[in-house]
DNA sequence: CCTGCGATGTCGGATCACGATATCAGCGCC
DNA sequence: GGCGCTGATATCGTGATCCGACATCGCAGG
C-alpha cells in the first residue's frame, strides 16, 4: 500500500507520452530515464504498457536494428499528443488541488 | 486504457489524505467531492480503498451516528500527514517534469 | 408493512503489476 | 567453433486491484 509508488505508477503514461513526443524513445531507455527520476518500474510493467499505449493509438513503433541488436522505437501519434495536452491539464488541475497548504 | 483515468486514480489517495488531514471525511462526502473534480470512482473502488488507508496506518475511523444511520468518518494519522508531505513533493516533482512544453 | 433514502460493504470477472525467466543476435576470447 | 556476456524485448504465473451491480442496514413517511 505505497501511495507514493502508486501515485507514481498512475503518473509514468504522463512520462512515456510527454519524452514520446519530442523524440524516439525504446523501453529500456524509458526504464532507466524514469530510474533517475525515482520510479521503480519493472520491465513486466513497462513493455505491456508501451504495447497497450501503442493498442490504443497513443504511440506508433518501428523496429530499429543498432548493432545487429534491434530496438523496438516508440513515436506519440497525433492522438497521444492530444491526450499528453489533456495530461497536462490535469495534472496542473491535481497539482493546484493537493499543494494548498491551508488546512 | 485511459491513461488520464489511469492517472486520476492514482491520485485519489493524495486527494483523500489531503482532505482528511484538514477535517473529518467520510466515503459518501469523498466521492462526490472527487467526482467535482473530475474523477469517477466507484464505491467498489473508493471504499476498499479507504480500508486499505487504514490498514496501512494512514487513517484512522470512528463511527459516527447521523439520524440513526452509521457513518464511518476518517481522519488522517501522523503517517497520514507524512505520506502526505512526501506526496505533495512528488506531485510538485512530476509537475515539474511534464509541464515543459517545448516540442 | 413496505418502499425510499443515505451510506457502507462485498461479490465475480476482468484487468494489471511485478519479478523471474526466456529469447535473440552479435561480440570477444580462448 | 564453442562459450558466455551484453543489450534489449517479451512473456509467464501469482497475486493484487478495479469496477459496477447488488446486498445490507436503520429509520422515516405514507
Amino acid at each position: 500500500m505505497d501511495v507514493v509508488r502508486e501515485f507514481l505508477r498512475g503518473a509514468v503514461p504522463a512520462h512515456v507520452l510527454h519524452h514520446a513526443a519530442g523524440q524516439e524513445v525504446y523501453g529500456a531507455w524509458m526504464a532507466e530515464e524514469l530510474a533517475h527520476h525515482g520510479y521503480r518500474i519493472s520491465p513486466g510493467t513497462l513493455y505491456p504498457l508501451l504495447h497497450r499505449m501503442e493498442t490504443a493509438g497513443l504511440l506508433t513503433s518501428r523496429e530499429h536494428v543498432v548493432d545487429g541488436r534491434v530496438r523496438r522505437v516508440y513515436t506519440a501519434t497525433e492522438t497521444g499528443r492530444d491526450t499528453l495536452a489533456q495530461l497536462r491539464t490535469v495534472v496542473a488541475e491535481v497539482a493546484g488541488e493537493v499543494l494548498v497548504h491551508d488546512e
